[in-house]
DNA sequence: ATTTTGACTTAAG
DNA sequence: GCTTAAGCCAAAA
């Protein structure tokens, strides 16, 4: 399972400022693996460690919330998200506004 | 080693 | 704007 790789996307994750989110795409790239997008959820669905691993301030390229295995799902995901002070446009995430940018710091 | 699935992304209808 | 299809990489069976 959670391998080299794997272990990278938990980095970075972890990497995440409070109130920001990123894409599973940004984070496959800084990964190493651009377009590895897909591989990134998984990673995200073996989630090891929640409280180490904000998997929940990753969110599709659109800013939508997907998955989430912990808590109440989607729900969760979304109440963490807006307590963190992320923006969001009515079921999605405004990427505009909350996505983590990798030099913004 | 091959096949299937998956929390994705982009393009087309 | 929303739905469907194809492409992509990585891990599990």
């Amino acid at each position: 399972m959670a391998t080299a790789f794997t272990e990278t996307v938990y980095a970075i994750a972890r990497s995440i400022p409070k109130g920001k989110v990123a894409t599973y795409g940004q984070i496959a790239l800084l990964a190493g693996s651009p377009g590895a997008a897909r591989a990134v959820g998984f990673a995200m669905r073996c989630n090891p460690d929640i409280p180490k691993t904000p998997c929940h301030r990753v969110v599709a390229s659109n800013g939508a919330l997907t998955g989430y295995s912990a808590g109440q799902g989607l729900s969760t995901k979304r109440t963490m998200l807006l307590d963190e002070g992320v923006s969001f446009k009515g079921t999605k995430v405004n990427l505009k506004e909350s996505q983590w940018q990798k030099g913004l710091r």
